[in-house]
Formats: structure tokens, sequence, C-alpha cells
RNA sequence: GGCCCCUUCGUCUAAGGGUUAGGACGCGGCCCUUUCACGGCUGAAAUACGGGUUCGAAUCCCGUAGGGGUCACCA
């Protein structure tokens, strides 16, 4: 895999930029993953960087492969492009374990021979005195030589104690914590596998990442992290800090974290089961937590343009689905009928027959509707068969004089020459004339007869899609003899 | 609880010493109209609270309250 040799691309300033998402296969590729992710990716092609996936796998209880396969899926879906194949973490253990062991060698971590026990007492201790944990291992300064045999180790990194270590981060602004703070954090478990702290330093550094772009919940393990580069740059140079930008997290309409009972659902059931456009949610996504001036509607290519890390905000936002909605409506009636059609005929089951009817229906079709599950319900009238199931909303639409201005319009559509929209709206116009009403109490029952249902496409629009034969039948069906 | 971070309409955000505090979603009204949408116009709606600095504070400082994050041999 990547060495320390990673060439890019280089920005117009000369510095090169490297940027990676880290997810953990443990769960889908859920909302603010998705949105780390475009961050990411955008600030990479902002300047011309490189943009790294990596899938950190070492916890393997819970990573599984249906995990990765729906955050690769989900990245392509959003057209989050990563370069080069995925690094898969788990592979490179060996590589995390020879730096541990480097920096035992070097005085920068040691061997801590502590027990559960001993763990458990000094956790009981802060609780007892209402302090945090912070471990304090007899073994940091201890003669190696005192150490026991046969019993289990681990590898803990020397932390700095005194003074304080502050951190340039992009979003957040100098963020100082007192090392004191911190204790020393395993690197390598006693079963020799190591840590994520570890790893995710190991491997930044030879994936040659160099802006750190993640949830501020990682904000913390900055601070941890930094040491290992400092260790590791001591020992050998050629690991400089990173540059960090924490974003804040997303939350839950009720303002709490995202949980799986608060729409913490991964971004295929945005896609699946709400039927949001790619294009809307990488829109929705961008301006929560970032804004340029009152732009709202941010193509991908404009975004990569104006995005900057100094302009996203420090405090966390709420997930708003009707926003992501009203985007996803604008996104629809911009987007190819053909590859509308498609989907709404896969969505609704009509198969790929339907798919050219789909097609010339779709300009007044997706003119009203929020997504795409709304849009194969809205079609659904095209492939119904006859006699009609009429909908109970729509029932009383067909009563009273409805048949009998049925059978006008149908007589006066069965002599129209050209099937047209023009065509057909002057004859329509011409019953309600004749019949001295307005022209909605014809259209409505006509609406009725046409598609079951009270609401529906323009009128005209309708009876041209059908056809002459289709519509003729369908009014036929409900009109009275 | 310790530490870190945050706080502008209900929500996402703009304004970074001088604005009638702007836009978007949502909500109400009007217009368009064959329905529903779309679109257009329009209305209600915010600087958490308290001090301070200043001629002047949403903006700078301090405090309070509220919210979030984090404190593992998880990632």
């Amino acid at each position: 895999m990547v060495a320390d040799d990673v060439s890019g691309p280089t920005s117009s300033d000369g510095a090169r930029v490297v940027t990676r998402f880290a997810p953990s296969p443990t769960g889908y590729l859920h909302l603010g993953g998705a949105r780390t992710a475009l961050f990411n990716w955008l600030f990479a092609r902002h300047h011309g960087g490189t943009f790294l996936l990596r899938i950190e796998d070492t916890d393997r209880a819970r990573s599984t492969q249906p995990a990765i396969d729906a955050i690769l899926d989900g990245m392509r879906w959003l057209g989050l492009d990563w370069d080069g194949d995925a690094i898969f973490q788990f592979a490179r253990a060996d590589r995390h374990a020879a730096v541990a062991h480097a920096m035992v060698a070097s005085g920068h971590a040691y061997r801590c021979y502590m027990t559960q026990d001993e763990i458990a007492a000094q956790r009981a201790a802060a609780q007892a005195a209402k302090q945090p944990l912070r471990l304090r291992s007899p073994w940091r300064d201890a003669d190696p030589a005192t150490a026991p045999a046969d019993q289990p180790f681990v590898l803990r990194l020397k932390a700095p104690r005194d003074g304080a270590t502050a951190i340039d981060d992009l979003v957040q602004g100098i963020v100082t914590v007192q090392n004191a703070e911190l204790d020393d954090m395993v690197l390598l478990r006693s079963d020799g596998t190591p840590t994520y702290m570890l790893a995710v330093v190991v491997d930044d550094h030879d994936m040659g990442v160099t802006h750190v772009i993640r949830g501020d919940d990682h904000l913390n393990n900055a601070f941890r992290q930094l040491p290992i580069y400092r260790a590791m740059n001591a020992v050998e140079g050629g690991w400089p800090d990173p540059i960090y930008a924490h974003i804040p997290l997303i939350h839950g309409t009720d303002g709490a974290k995202m949980s799986k009972r608060h729409g913490a659902v991964g971004v295929e059931a945005y896609r699946d089961e709400l039927g949001i456009l790619p294009e809307a949610f990488g829109n929705y996504l961008l301006r929560l937590g970032w804004g340029h001036g009152d732009d709202e509607i941010i193509s991908r290519a404009q975004a990569t343009e104006w995005f900057d890390l100094a302009a996203v905000g420090k405090s966390p936002s709420r997930f708003d689905l009707k926003k992501l909605e009203h985007l996803n409506g604008h996104y629809i009636r911009e987007a190819d009928d053909d590859r509308l059609a498609a989907l709404v005929a896969a969505i609704g089951g009509y198969g790929s027959d339907s798919i050219p009817l789909l097609r010339r229906a779709m300009p007044s079709l997706k003119a009203r509707a929020a997504n795409l599950n709304e849009l194969a319900t809205n079609a659904a009238f095209l492939f119904a068969t006859r006699p009609l199931a009429i909908d109970p909303a729509a029932a009383d639409l067909l009563a009273g004089e409805a048949p009998s201005i049925l059978a006008g319009v149908h007589a006066a559509l069965d002599a129209v020459h050209h099937w047209d929209t023009e065509a057909l709206e002057t004859a329509v116009r011409q019953v309600a004339e004749d019949r001295g009403v307005k022209l909605g109490q014809v259209a409505q029952p006509l609406r009725a007869a046409l598609t079951g249902r009270k609401t529906s496409p323009g009128i005209f629009d309708v009876l041209v899609v059908l056809g002459r034969e289709e519509s003729l039948g369908r009014i036929n069906d409900q009109m009275a003899a």
C-alpha cells in the first residue's frame, strides 16, 4: 500500500492536499458520515488534491461485509469518487505494530502490565473523587528489568504530562487542552492488535493525509493522536502534524444526537424509502453547517468552486426532512425524463415496457412530486386497467350531473381529429360553454374518469398521454348511457 | 462531574462595530389556475439572559443559563 511517497496533484499555491474519509464498517453510511465524506471530497477537489477512502475494520467483531458494501454503494450514489483503491485498516496491523514497537524502542511508549483489577481500582477511586479517570500506570517509569515474565501487557503511549497542547483547527479555531487531562492510552492491545488511536495516525501518515476533516466527536482524539505524530517525528522525521478540521455533528429534529430511534438511517434509506435524488441529498448536506451568501440551490461543480472549511459553522445543525424534500422536488423537475422514467418504472414495479409511456407523461408528472415515491404513485393511473378503480375521494366527482357531462365530453372528443392538447382543450371548453358551466365542472369529472383520482397532471396532458382509444374507453366507463 | 465546544426567526443560514437584522424551508394570505403542484406577490416569525467596553454591540469582553461533544485493551 501507499508509503510516504504519495504523489498527488498540487494546488495552485503549491501545497499538496490529501484528505480521506475513514468510516468504520459497523453499520450503514449515515447522514453525518455522508456529510463528512462530502466535505472531505469537496475540500480535496477544490484544491485539486487527492481524496482517499479507508475502511477502519479493526473491530473484527463488529465489522461486516454488508456494511462495507453499503458504505461504498452510498458514496458512489452521492458521486463521491475516491482516488485509488480503498484501504483496509485491518490489513495493515503489522505496520501499526511496528510503529508501536519503534516507539517503545525510542522511549515514547512502554509495556504496561497493569491488571484489569488495578485499572478498575483507579476507576473506582476516580469516580469516588468525582474526577474523570486519568490512568497513571506504575510501569511508565519502571525499570523494564522488574517486568513480570509471563504476564500479558499492553503498549501504552508515554504522553506528555506537563504543559498544554494547542491545535489550530480550520473549523474550531485554536483549541487548547492541558496535557495533564490526558492519560497514556493503549497503542497495542495485549493480544498484539493495534488500537484505533494508533492505527489512524499511522495510516494517515502513510497515506500522506495532509488534512484530517472529521466529526467533532473526534476533537478530543486529536490531542491524544498528536503525541504519536510527534514521537514518530522525533524517531524518524517526516511525521508533521496534520491540519485538523473538526466539523460539527448533525442532530435529529429534536436536537438530540442522531440515534437509531431518531432518523439515523443509512443514506440508502433516503434513496430507497424516501425517494430522494442524490443531487438533492448532496445539496442538502452541503447547506447543513455551511452557507454561501443567499445561495440555496448549489450544483456540485459550483460547490467545488466555492467550498471553504473556514465557512463551516461550529454549532451542530438539525435535520429537516421538509427542506430536503423541497430541494428534491426542485431536482426532480430539473432531472432528465428518461432517467426519471427508469427510476419510476423500478419503484412502481411497472416493468421496462412501461418506460416509453412514463417518458411521455414525465414532463407533466414531475412538476408535482417532492420525491420519487410520490412520482410513482402519481403515475399509477397510466397503467390502470379498465374499468378503473375509483379512489373514494374522487367518487363525488362522478356523481350527479357527471355521467351526463361525460357523455357530452365523449361525443365532443370522439369528433376531434388531431389528438393534441390544443384541439382537446378547445373541444372540452366548448362542452363547458354549451352546458353553461365552468370548465372545472367538466374537467373534474373528466379527471376522475381518466385517472380515478381527484388530482392529476393537467387534464389535456392526461388525454394526450393516454391516447384516443384508452381515453374514450375510460370516459365511456363512467358516462351516462 | 472534569475538560472542550456551541447559542441570530420553529429549522438551515446571511450580516463580524452604524442595516427597517437579509434569504431559504415550513406556516398564513393573495395572484395564476381544470385539480394538485410549480411559479409570483405578501404576512407572522430571531440576535438565550445579565453586566461591561463604545458616540454606537447581533457583532468585542466577562458572567449566567441552556445545548452538544468527550472522558475504553470501540472506532
